[in-house]
DNA sequence: GCCGTTTTCGGCCCGACTGTTTTCAGTCG
């Protein structure tokens, strides 16, 4: 039993009761708890084993029994009553955006609608717009909210398949029978949502690999199992397939595996016109069909005339010409990184003092840290008022103290108003080291006035970073309407830098955005927007975002030491 | 359901926005 599942347990509760209209403050503390228990460093089973559960904020006596006996038995009584009498479709239909628990619930009692299918029946018949309460452009909404999921559906965001990936590679590396082993596919190329996880390894012993494999306790079900390739469900629903091979096709498999497709059908033709033939089992002479290469993925690009290309690269967008006359990008990596600009902390809506924010950083070998908390009319947040703007500055200055290695700089999340102003005035804003500016509120805005609106603050002089610019959640939020063209372009004349928000469902700009500002000579700023020190590591998903839009080390503002960064700043 | 205290129960960040209505409910952040 890990966090994660108990988490999930807690959550789906939450759901439920929001569903069957329980107390709002009942469901927030399930809901509460469920996000304390994900973020936990600490083990879940551990704490129910020496019975310290109550000491973790948010939960009392009634949650710590719950957890109890969830931990112990692998089931829990309450959920299962709960499960009863709600269908359990009715969870998946509050995921769809413009969808609560209200109207899930009164779609059910009325029409009976449980599940996806039955919801898009009514509403390609036209029956959700006779409720009470619905209309044509509810009806229409919600078919758009249906059309959003079914895109990313069947593939999760690329840090739930990272940790999972990861985790079965390390397994595998202690199999005797291991020679080598590597991710594999678009895990490995770090795309920002996955299908399903590949993996590849090397051995004299499939069989036992296979066998040894099959034996990962989180397996729910293997769906075939071979000599060469194994399939499993993990327990979380999510798809693993390994494959194993030869020494001497270990670098040819892991090239046609890793992909993608496009990548793969250019190498192909690119060796075929070299009098090549390349395939998974390695490179070949085209006529007598001999043995060139195939041991390792450097060994085939060089024969074929190409410089080695980083997985991320892999996406057919001029790799492989690049890589054919010396011109591809030395790639920043996450060593390169010094620091983060964009961490919540307890003056708004963070969950961790500055104190324990600013010792994590020096933990992570990081030699700045930007605190940037809300600004002031984003009352949900908690956003900072001036005078506690002075209080915080009062705060950094005495803890900047104790961590003469580490330099904290007093930023904020400051909201762009629907005019384009910000939501402080020039006189609060120049108190700042930097601010980024954002949007968090009126998304639904017409092109033309929404990159106004944008530009508009991109040209205040206090301006620094344009936080997750494109406001997309994936799977959840389609990006705002806005002409990133004109933005880039903006950013480029008054010197403002564009954000990589490294939180697991932005990522955003996304890899292709990033490569056009850096295009046009734009520099990128990576932010975990972390609210909590556990989501300090996400910098990882952002940097391979980055390395997916061709960023090298100088293109990135957090790979310079906190006196360049002063001296940008300044400039 | 948790928390903190007034140790027994009341308070728990709430305002903006949307699509409905014709004064408001539901959703979102």
């Amino acid at each position: 039993m890990d966090n994660q599942q108990v988490s999930s347990l807690l959550s789906t509760i939450a759901d439920i009761l929001d569903l069957r209209g329980e107390m709002s403050f009942k469901v927030r503390a399930y809901r509460m708890a469920a996000q304390m228990i994900e973020t936990l460093d600490s083990d879940i089973t551990t704490l129910v084993h020496e019975n310290r559960l109550q000491e973790l904020p948010g939960i009392g006596e009634a949650l710590a029994k719950k957890i109890t006996e969830y931990v112990q038995t692998g089931k829990l009584a309450y959920l299962e009553d709960l499960k009863k009498e709600t269908p359990e479709g009715l969870i998946e239909l509050m995921q769809i955006p413009g969808l609560g628990p209200r109207k899930v619930a009164f779609m059910y009692k009325s029409l009976g609608i449980a599940t996806v299918q039955d919801l898009k029946a009514a509403a390609a018949e036209g029956k959700l717009r006779e409720l009470k309460g619905f209309g044509e452009i509810t009806e229409r909404n919600i078919l758009r909210g249906i059309q959003l999921r079914e895109k990313t559906s069947g593939r999760v965001l690329l840090y739930r398949a990272y940790l999972d990936g990861t985790a079965i590679l390390t397994f595998l590396k202690d199999c005797p029978a291991v020679i080598d082993a590597s991710l594999a596919g678009s895990l490995r190329r770090m795309k920002d949502t996955i299908g399903d996880i590949d993996l590849l390894v090397s051995s004299k012993h499939p069989e036992e690999v296979m066998n040894y494999f099959t034996g990962y306790p989180l397996v729910d079900t293997v769906l075939a199992k071979g000599e060469t390739k194994t399939s499993v469900v993990l327990k979380n629903q999510l798809q693993v397939d390994l494959r194993v091979v030869e020494e001497k096709s270990y670098g040819a498999a892991l090239l046609y595996f890793t992909g993608s497709k496009d990548h793969n059908v250019a190498l192909r033709s690119l060796a075929i016109k070299k009098g090549y033939k390349l395939n998974e089992y390695g490179l070949f002479t085209k006529d007598t069909d001999k043995y060139l290469a195939g041991r390792s993925e450097a060994e085939v690009y060089k024969k074929i005339g190409c410089e080695y290309m980083d997985p991320e690269l892999r996406e057919n967008r001029g790799e492989i010409e690049a890589a054919q006359t010396h011109a591809l990008p030395r790639l920043v990596t996450p060593a390169d990184i010094k620091g983060d600009f964009h961490v919540h902390s307890l003056w708004s809506d963070g969950n961790d003092s500055i104190d324990t924010i600013a010792h994590t950083a020096q933990s992570l070998g990081y030699s700045f840290i930007g605190i940037t908390d809300h600004s002031q009319s984003l009352r949900i947040a908690n956003g900072l008022t001036e005078d506690r703007i002075i209080k915080k500055l009062e705060e950094i200055k005495k803890i900047q103290r104790s961590y003469p290695e580490l330099s904290i700089l007093c930023g904020t999340e400051c909201d762009i108003k629907p005019d384009g102003s910000l939501d402080y005035p020039s006189r609060t804003l120049k108190m700042f080291d930097f601010v980024y500016i954002a949007i968090h509120s009126t998304f639904k805005m017409d092109i033309d006035t929404m990159t106004t609106r944008i530009i508009t603050a991109m040209h205040n002089d206090y301006a620094t970073i344009l936080a997750h610019p494109t406001q997309r959640l994936i799977g959840q939020r389609e990006p705002i309407a806005v002409d990133l063209d004109k933005v880039i372009k903006a950013a480029h004349d008054t010197n403002t830098l564009l954000e990589i928000n490294a939180f697991p469902n932005r990522l955003d700009l996304d890899d292709i955005h990033a490569k056009q500002a850096i295009e046009h000579g734009v520099t990128l700023a990576i932010g975990t927007d972390s609210h909590n020190v556990t989501q300090l590591p996400n910098m990882h998903y952002g940097v391979a975002t980055a390395r997916r839009g061709w960023a090298e080390a100088p293109d990135i503002l957090n790979t310079k030491t906190p006196k360049q960064i002063q001296k940008f700043l300044e400039g």
